[in-house]
DNA sequence: AACAACGTGGTACGGTCGTATCACGAAAAT
DNA sequence: ATTTTCGTGATACGACCGTACCACGTTGTT
């Protein structure tokens, strides 16, 4: 048996682990057992390095929430600021549906979290929930550079429109998750949406 | 004390308890004893009107959606067919907005069951959470009418603007809910959407 | 008047959960 | 080479949870 392991590597292990049986079984099931089985360690490994259920619940949001904000960037950045900021938002936007099985998980963990930290103090004070501005802040610029490019609806209020956007996203990610719409139709309505941002004159 | 009881308002009477309960310290902290004691009964005649715990949450939220289908209805229906179909759908949507203690619990208790209905399928059966569509075909009635009254954007199309509406109250209302972003806010967002659908050729 | 059914309280049982304790082997330090 | 620290396993403990069981008074029925 080897000494001397990397904490930060075993404790992301555990924590994906975490992951993966909360998007199976939902938030509220998971015991530590079941962490440590499915991390394939032992129940005193998970309490050795998260000492108590919180502080693992913690990292685990933590850790969730960087992986997907990568996700995200990564597809906005490869649809390219070539491709104008039009594809860009609308890559951005698309890829915080819950269309494929990883961020279906992400967004019921997610929103799990979000309704727990409704009513449990520790978990409202992280971060990661109360400061999702990020995503707002970089679509208003989009929209922003758009606008000054002549590519948007006259009028256009770009942080209300950003915030529309996000927020109309956030429901229908909802929707396909509880299984009332499918990826596809939420799709088209996002992007009916943001045609009607980026509609210019005399078209439609 | 008193025998032959009113089965169905107990039955009331404990399931507004849960609910209650839940809005404070959220359905995964809820237990029998929590109900029981909520609602001023032993935890026996809690197992005696419903049997077992997943009734009791079943019927929980059956009434907590009636409740809050009356709720809209009846704010919807103050608004008046006279007031015309935008003061009726704005109406509508900002009723289902947290921004009272009330519609905040509900909020927060049916978006606890959504998630809970993901990974539980007893729950996920249940109707209430399977068909919201009751709301979007309203809206989307009453578009319809503004439409053949002129006094809609042109080219709307009803049904999508209608889930755009009600996705976008669903997600604003989550917003509200952890604390992102104030009622104030949010219904500043729903209204300018709202004026979009609704703004006639010319004006803008 | 006797009996049956309903409503209610108290309490106990089996299970699971988070956490704590004890023990031990392997690496690092001296 | 010895000692100390680190990583790991197995197991135990106390609390709580949902559920089941038992007993008793009250009300309606015959």
């Amino acid at each position: 048996m080897p000494k001397r392991v990397d904490h930060a590597e075993r404790r992301t292990q555990i924590a994906e682990a975490l992951v993966r049986v909360a998007g199976r079984r939902g938030l509220h099931a998971v015991g530590m057992r079941d962490v440590a089985a499915e991390a394939g360690v032992s129940l005193r490994l998970v309490q050795y390095y998260f000492e108590t259920k919180e502080k693992l619940l913690l990292y685990g949001l933590e850790h969730l929430a960087a992986r997907f904000g990568e996700r995200v960037a990564a597809r906005a950045g490869s649809a390219g600021a070539a491709a104008g900021p039009r594809a860009t938002a609308e890559s951005l936007l698309l890829a915080s549906l819950p269309t494929d099985e990883e961020s279906r998980t992400f967004h019921l963990v997610y929103t799990s979290y979000a309704v727990l930290s409704v009513t449990e103090p520790a978990l409202a004070a992280q971060p990661f929930l109360q400061r999702p501005g990020a995503a707002e802040d970089a679509l208003t610029d989009l929209l922003r550079q758009a606008q000054a490019a002549g590519l948007t609806r006259p009028g256009l209020d770009a942080r209300t429109e950003a915030i529309t956007l996000l927020a109309l996203a956030a429901g229908l990610g909802t929707s396909i998750l509880v299984g009332h719409r499918t990826p596809d139709a939420a799709t088209t309505v996002l992007r009916h949406q943001l045609d009607r941002a980026f509609e210019r004159e005399g078209r439609d």
